[in-house]
DNA sequence: TACATTGCGATCCGT
DNA sequence: TCGCAATGTA
């Protein structure tokens, strides 16, 4: 068959060792995604595997629909029935389907990270002011942590030892406690519930295991000890697991991500065959030896060796400049170059940074060019105010026990229902053991309640009711329409009359689109399945790169991408890598990691920019090198500017230069060798060129160039 | 008691 | 820059 004519040799063999345990090791650009629809489609094709029995699982909705489609185009139109989407669309869907069987209630809500804060938060206030440290997000990414070790809050508690755990154990169980109340599930209970389930009931092991005779898995290195789990479970009868993954694009350890996972595959699953891809088809030589010499700095990895037959290709370019608007500026004229002289087309270009702050300097400098780009991330179009609020009102609907939804919208838009009737209502729920929207029912009874206010609460119960019958009837986007009408939402936004409002009400409108949209490309469309399906949908998702367009995105996002020429912003010490992550040698090698994946994005041409300053919170943050730019061979290199050369390399001009981040704002204490300690009162101008003016006392008042002045940071326990 | 305003503090990456 | 918490005002 001429399928596999077009693959080489250990692309072929992975693509045809279909029975048992199998592991592909390939590296950035060697073909994976292209194996695992090639083996999706050799299995559908001439095996005859049925494609209700495969299931493949990809790290973003996108690239599931991607597989799809290649493999519809490989071996036609076999694809219904097949299962391909993300662990957690996965395991959503197979929570519904199996949840009536379980006595389960499948009207669940998923919470995200934002229903999460505001539920510990509640958690909080409601336990005792024991010094519950931390803010709400640190409280849950530890909870976060424990609970994808699938380590449920009774066995943490039994285990803790010192106080913090004992705490955080308590905090758990009364955050698990609270999510059941609400009937609501966060991300790691889409994974762990399964779990649980399928381990405690053989029937339903069976079942579902039965169902998947061949499991695909892409990035494997990303999958934590919940989704490790689930695979093995459901691979226990057959063993027809194939894993494709690269330890050296580990990039979400930080969200619990599990590298064993991959380096223990053969262990875990015995009798693994192990292929591993080592021909590179992206890069050119020079930008693959540039990212081999980096990764290899790394000491917890698996040794390999890339090669390509690719052209040499041209040196990175490395530009040094002096403040965000220059690299805008910088990245916006090369790319101009770029299609001018090598007939590089929009959307042959991508834009990569560490953090989404970084856009805005590109946008800027994008725009003043006149330039069309494709942003991907920052505020995401369903985490808006708006339409938030709207999805909360859908979500009520959906599970009258999600309170945290409730609450959100119980007062808005305004109607006169404030803080103190809301913490009425919730005690008296507390107390009578109701749920919320119970409570807000029975409100007549609550006698702490006045007639105004339980008149109002009788109006928004009549308009819940009002609501819910309009969700029994006719569609989503209809009824979208009809909350944001019915509910004065749309003339509370027409009322403010700001740009701002204006704004919002395209967005709610957009929201209806969105809806209208689902209805017609879904099999069987239904409110839940609308609102789990927004729940779980990513940034680049959404992204498409057909239009004539430049993409921004996060190093994260660019994570399975390519492009003909790649630019990474801000290669410097604080920003890549990260500052937080300064402190820990696997953090830092995970920092590594992000640089080698956004490296390997580019196939033809890769460009390195530096801000020796950039803007911080209040003043400027002064910048060096990042150490990964040092460990690319200088021979991969061009030097657009001495810029570099004067900051980075050479240390300083005068020798004063530390090579250290300095921070320096208005308001900040430093040190000056012969001043003495002082303050800072003014900034202006960045880069070189900043001057600060600094008062040392004893009417000793110096404006002098930050850069050269020798100065240093001074600890508040100094001053 | 509800709602507007001000001020402050936090800011990495994202299912 | 933005969202949230404390504060002020009707």
């Amino acid at each position: 068959m001429d399928l596999l004519h077009e693959l080489n040799s250990p692309q072929r063999e992975a693509v045809t060792s279909t029975e048992g345990p199998l592991l592909v090791l390939a590296g950035a650009g060697t073909g994976k995604t292209r194996v695992l629809a090639y083996r999706i489609a050799y299995l559908v094709g001439p095996m005859g595997v049925s494609p209700h029995d495969v299931l493949a699982v990809t790290f973003t909705r996108k690239a599931a629909g991607e597989m799809r489609d290649r493999v519809r185009s490989l071996v036609g139109d076999v694809g219904h029935g097949m299962w391909i989407g993300t662990f957690h669309s996965i395991c959503a869907r197979i929570l519904r389907y199996e949840a009536r069987s379980l006595g389960f209630p499948p009207n669940f809500t998923i919470y995200d990270e934002h229903d999460q804060a505001a539920l510990i938060k509640q958690v909080l206030k409601t336990e005792e002011k024991s010094e519950t440290r931390g803010s709400p997000a640190g409280i849950l990414s530890r909870i976060s942590a424990v609970k994808s070790q699938l380590i449920r809050p009774e066995e943490f508690r039994a285990r803790a030892t010192g106080h913090r755990d004992t705490e955080l154990a308590r905090l758990y169980e009364a955050y698990e406690a609270g999510l059941r109340e609400n009937n609501a599930l966060d991300f790691d209970d889409l994974i762990v519930m399964p779990v649980r389930l399928l381990r405690a009931n053989d029937q339903l092991l069976d079942r579902v295991s039965g169902r998947f005779r061949y499991i695909l898995i892409d990035e494997y290195q990303d999958t934590n000890f919940a989704q490790y789990e689930l695979i093995r479970l459901l691979s226990s009868g057959h063993g027809n697991v194939c894993a494709v993954g690269d330890d050296d694009q580990s990039i979400y350890q930080w969200r619990g991500a599990d590298v064993a996972n991959i380096l223990n595959f053969e262990k875990d699953f015995p009798g693994t065959r192990v292929i591993r891809i080592e021909q590179s088809y992206r890069s050119t030589k020079t930008i693959l030896a540039a990212a081999q010499a980096v990764i290899k700095n790394n000491r917890r990895r698996k040794d390999k060796e890339l090669w390509t037959a690719n052209p040499v290709g041209r040196k990175i370019g490395v530009n040094g400049v002096l403040s965000e608007e220059e690299e805008g500026a910088f990245v916006a004229a090369t790319i101009a170059e770029l299609v001018k002289d090598e007939g590089k087309t929009l959307s042959d270009v991508a834009v990569l940074y560490r953090t989404n702050a970084q856009s805005r300097a590109i946008e800027d400098a994008l725009r003043r060019q006149g330039m069309p780009y494709i942003l991907v991330g920052g505020t995401r179009f369903y985490e808006r105010k708006e339409i938030k609020d709207i999805v909360a009102y859908l979500r009520v609907l959906v599970n009258p026990a999600d309170s945290i939804s409730l609450r959100r919208i119980l007062n808005v838009p305004p109607r006169g229902i404030g803080d103190v009737t809301m913490s009425r209502l919730e005690s008296h729920a507390v107390e009578q053991d109701i749920s919320l929207l119970e409570a807000i029912e029975g409100s007549g009874r609550i006698g702490e309640i006045g007639p105004g206010i339980r008149r109002k609460l009788a109006d928004f119960v009549s308009l819940i009711d009002g609501l819910k019958s309009a969700a029994a009837s006719g569609s989503i986007g209809e009824l979208i329409s009809t909350v944001a009408e019915d509910t004065g939402y749309i003339a509370f936004l027409e009322d403010q009359g700001t740009p701002d409002a204006v704004a919002r009400l395209e967005n709610v409108r957009e929201l209806a689109a969105g809806a209208y949209e689902y209805e017609e490309r879904a099999e069987e469309p239904t409110l839940e399945a609308f609102l789990e399906e927004i729940s779980l949908l990513m940034d680049i998702d959404m992204w498409d790169n057909t239009g004539e367009r430049v993409s921004l995105m996060t190093l994260h996002n660019a994570k399975g991408l390519e492009f003909k020429a790649v630019f990474l912003a801000g290669v410097e010490e604080g920003l890549l890598p990260h500052h937080t992550a300064l402190e820990d040698d696997a953090e830092v090698e995970e920092e590594r990691r992000l640089f080698y994946v956004g490296l390997t994005r580019a196939r033809e041409r890769a460009f390195l920019s530096i801000a020796t300053s950039r803007r911080g919170f209040h003043g400027f943050l002064t910048r060096s090198v990042s150490r990964f730019l040092h460990e690319i061979p200088p021979e991969h290199v061009e030097y657009l500017s001495d810029v570099y050369e004067a900051y980075g390399r050479g240390g300083a001009d005068d020798g004063n230069y530390s090579g250290e981040e300095i921070v320096i704002q208005v308001g900040a204490w430093v040190k000056h060798p012969d001043w003495g300690i002082g303050r800072v009162k003014a900034c202006e101008g960045y880069g070189r060129e900043l001057r600060v003016t600094v008062d040392f006392g004893h009417n000793n008042v110096k404006k002098v160039l930050a850069r050269y002045a020798g100065l240093e940071p001074v600890d508040e326990g100094e001053v």
